[in-house]
DNA sequence: AAATTAATTAATCAAATGATTAAATTCATG
DNA sequence: CATGAATTTAATCATTTGATTAATTAATTT
């Protein structure tokens, strides 16, 4: 029979399962993952993962849409703004990252990890679909910007780069904290001094690339 | 019929195994790959590789270890070179790490995925032991540097930027490929650009930061 | 309250998987 | 080439694991 989604009040079990698999999920990711893991981390009987998911796919399935829908969508929002520059957009970029990645710092790996499992089942999954990335404004701008300065790299270069220095720390943390000593609290406290940094480094790698 | 043995190494069995293991394992990472992959991936019987190797953790343990090793050793060897200044080490560094990635793109990801999984196991069974990282050549370069350019950014930022903008384009290399529609080649000639684009950049985000 | 439906559990199944065993084959060496 | 050791294989075992079933409890409806 199919169990019948409910109106969610306060965290349903179905709820409760979700952020349970959620949770195991990104720490030891989809294939080291047990279904009797996300049953006792939900507190629920093996049987009602299944019973709400049909099956361990399903729910992971479910759950790397959610996250990848809500990165992309909030990422979007600024990317596509055409009320903020080109300076702004980077500095709000990196600054939404490193937010959510501070209190989420097992994702990147976790997506990367699955993503590079199976590159076409997942990135077509969500596919911005319909959106040229072209016509974005944040496109545009840059278009304008590396004419004015006569840039001449590679803006793929560039939007690697932010995104790496972004993202890599957290990826590399655990390395990173093991052969630097620095606690959790003072890693996250050198991630806040990137937020303004990364900006700021991104600006000088553009500017010694002009011609 | 004539040719009589010679001493060509011909790779031995357990070579062959350890061959094809260190392939599926860099490709699938440990907890999804089967020993029946391995088995089939070598051509040779299930029954062997545990003959060989006892198990496949051990078998899993001894690749890890030769890759970090080797990874280590090389670096260590740039590092802590005496007759290379500061800024020769950089582009040594970029450019090795580069090439090495180029010829083995699924290993970052690799590696990050299983020292995150158990990071006190790998990282002690390597340890640089001994080694104290303030005595290295490059550090002391480095101290010299910044004092003499009024540095005032956490090095800490620097290493892990040097590190970020050489291995992440790797790390999220199915992403960006699927996103931008590049081929492979495309890609690493992008990566080949990169090995002169970093180390400038890299100049350039620390001049970013002089008082 | 009775009847019906939804939620939850214990028990169990079937396939997958790491590992072992015993037999078969190859290889070296006297 | 005979003999014993090393290598390789087919068959099998014991767990693990994803999933199902049937029974039990809780909730909802009539």
């Amino acid at each position: 029979m199919k169990p019948k989604p409910v109106i969610e009040i306060n965290p349903s079990t179905e709820d409760k399962i979700k952020d349970a698999a959620r949770r195991v999920f990104t720490r030891k990711g989809y294939a080291a993952t047990r279904t009797r893991d996300i049953a006792e981390e939900s507190g629920f009987n093996l049987a009602l993962i299944n019973y709400y998911f049909r099956s361990k796919e399903k729910l992971f399935d479910i759950i790397m849409v959610e996250h990848l829908q809500l990165f992309i969508h909030s990422v979007m929002g600024i990317v596509n703004e055409p009320g903020t520059t080109l300076e702004e957009k980077i500095g709000l970029l990196i600054s939404h990252y490193i937010d959510m990645l501070v209190k989420n710092p097992n994702i990147p790996l976790f997506v990367l990890n699955e993503v590079n499992a199976d590159p076409k089942k997942l990135i077509e999954k969500i596919g911005v679909r319909g959106m040229d990335h072209n016509e974005l404004a944040i496109a545009k701008q840059w278009k304008a910007f590396a004419a004015a300065k006569k840039i001449k790299v590679n803006p793929i270069h560039i939007l690697m780069n932010v995104v790496a220095l972004a993202i890599f720390p957290f990826v590399g943390s655990p390395i990173i904290r093991n052969r630097t000593g620095l606690s959790i609290d003072q890693f996250n406290a050198l991630m806040e001094e990137r937020k303004k940094l990364i900006p700021v480094w991104i600006m000088a790698m553009i500017d010694s690339s002009t011609t």
